[in-house]
Order: C-alpha cells, then structure tokens, then sequence
DNA sequence: GGGTGTTTAGTAGTCG
DNA sequence: CGACTACTAAACACCC
C-alpha cells in the first residue's frame, strides 16, 4: 500500500485520504467514515489513460459487470461517487478527483484468479499475469516491485493456484501458472472481493487420474502438474475450469449462489457472452487476449 | 543479471 | 478474542 490508500475489506469500498492527511493508518477509517476524506468507489479503478483502441468497450462491459469500473469514471464528479447501477456509495463531504488511481477491490488472489479464468488457455505465466493486472487496474502500474512480489507470493503460497512446468518441447521463461480445479469454490457467491474459504490442496479432490489424459502430470508432492503441450494443449483442464465454474458457485442458479453477484465471475461471463464481445485492450499493440490460444506467445 | 519461485516474518483487517 | 485471511517486505535459490 501507498500508505495513503486504504481499502475496506467489508465494503469493498476504497478509500483516499485527502492531500497532507497523515499516513497513519487510523486516520484512514476517520476518512472511511467521511470525516476529513474522500470515498471513491469503483468506476474510478480503471482510468481510460492509454487506453486510445475503441475496442476497449468489450473490456470495459466486463468490467462494470464486475462492478469494476466504468470507461468514464466520475473523476470530476461533484456528487456522490455512483455504482453503475447500484446508486449511490458514498457522499463524502468533499468528493475531489483523484491525483492517482484507486485501488481494486480486489486481493490479489482475486486479480490472479480472473486473470487465468479470462483467459483463453486458464493459464497464465507471471509476466502475463502481471500484464493483464496493469491493463485493467492503472494502478498497478506503479509500484511494480510491490505488488509483483505480492503476486509471486500469492502464487507460490496459496494452494489455488497450481504451477504448470514446461516441457522441454516449450521452452521458455517462467512457468504457467493455473487455478487448481476444485478452487472454483473460494469466493463466496462467486464474489471476487474476499475469498469465502481459503483453498487448501489437502481438500482437494482432484486426482492425478482426473489430470491423466489431458496432458498433465502431475507430482504428488508438489502443486505442480507438468504440461506437455504436443499432447493436449490444456483444453482438457481448460473444460474441466469451465464445467467446474459453471456448476459450482460461478453459476448463477446454483443453490449455493443464489444470486449473480455483481463481482463475480459469472457476471463477467454473462456480461461478456451475451451483450458485449470481449475485445482486448490494446496498449501499444499488445493485446491482453490476443494470444488465448498461444499461451506461450505473450511476451512483452 | 534479471526474472522467477519459495519461504519466512510481521502486521493488519475480518469473521465467528 | 482467537483464528483466519490478506498484504508487504525480505532473503534466498534457481534458471534462462
């Protein structure tokens, strides 16, 4: 953190303290609480700075399904800070426009978590994972070293995420990096902001017989599983992602999700299948999707 | 050498 | 209040 940003677990609200408020983190609640601060909420995430392809609308329709953000953030707004759709957040008493970007809402189990299941292959290598998070989320663009070592944290750490080797038919730099297949139900209702459950790999119930077959193999003593990309170019795992999501919490209808939350993955499915097609954005010629089906050709 | 991956430690917020 | 979760920093090893 920038000592200077502070987000609100509960509310998945972000808060800033004004210019020459003390970094201590006490006063970042008086400000939470509107006394001497400024609430953003979520359509002030994502800045259209650089963003100059019109093709961004497909992104930016994932994303205010997710609550995420709106290409036009209120910046200047004079009123309360509104939710696309949901109305108002917070009526700070002195709403300013931010100097710089607001923190996502998001851990960074969630921002890795979206990444491998946005993308094409449900695999991501580090550096790809980190592209998708500057893309979207501006400020990630600075501070890299933070949060970069936040995020191989996060990967190494947390059971969910499970490192997929390359065979020596791919070289390479970096392993890919997927979600392990029974972590579908870590976020409460789908719900990207906090995790319901940490995931742990002694609960998992896939097998190296569900990964046999697929191109995988995996080493029982370690969250890895090697990929051999001549044999099934992780379609099978891809499949078994999507069939897991749909039919556990990432389904809307599921008696466990009663509702699609507006910061779940099945909103940003639903938001991108049906009303807006998921076009990349483009900054300076890379394209966050281009490559879905050429993992190991994102390079930058 | 830089990127990647692992591990440990400390701190802070959330939840039951 | 304790357990859990998340974030950050740092050190270290490995590999391309």
């Amino acid at each position: 953190m920038d000592g200077h940003e502070h987000l609100d677990r509960s509310s998945g609200f972000f808060y800033r303290e004004t210019e020459g408020s003390s970094a201590a983190t006490n006063s970042s609640y008086m400000n939470a609480h509107g006394i001497t601060g400024t609430c953003y909420m979520n359509a002030d995430y994502v800045n259209p700075v650089g963003v100059t392809n019109p093709s961004v609308s497909g992104q930016s329709s994932l994303l205010v399904a997710a609550g995420v953000a709106s290409m036009n953030p209120p910046l200047q707004s004079a009123g309360p800070v509104l939710s696309p759709g949901f109305g108002p957040i917070c009526s700070g008493p002195t709403p300013r426009r931010a100097s710089t970007y607001a923190k996502p809402p998001y851990s960074y189990i969630s921002l890795i978590s979206m990444a491998i299941q946005q993308s094409g292959t449900k695999m991501l290598t580090l550096n790809q994972i980190y592209q998708w998070i500057m893309d979207l989320f501006p400020f990630y663009r600075q501070n890299q070293q933070r949060w970069q070592n936040s995020v191989r944290h996060s990967l190494s750490f947390n059971d969910c995420f499970i490192k997929v080797t390359r065979s020596k038919d791919w070289p390479g730099k970096g392993s890919f990096w997927a979600l392990h297949p029974d972590s579908g139900d870590m976020f409460q209702n789908g719900c990207f902001l906090r995790r319901q459950k940490r995931f742990r790999s002694g609960t998992k119930a896939c097998t190296d017989a569900q990964r046999s077959g697929s191109g995988f193999s995996s080493s029982p003593q370690s969250k890895q599983v090697h990929l051999n990309p001549r044999r099934a170019e992780v379609v099978p795992l891809q499949h078994y992602h999507y069939q897991q999501a749909a039919h556990q919490n990432l389904e809307p209808n599921h008696p466990h999700c009663s509702f699609s939350h507006r910061f779940s993955i099945s909103s940003l499915m639903f938001e991108q299948q049906n009303q807006t097609p998921y076009l990349p954005v483009t900054y300076g010629g890379d394209s966050v999707l281009s490559e879905q089906n050429h993992p190991g050709s994102f390079s930058h």
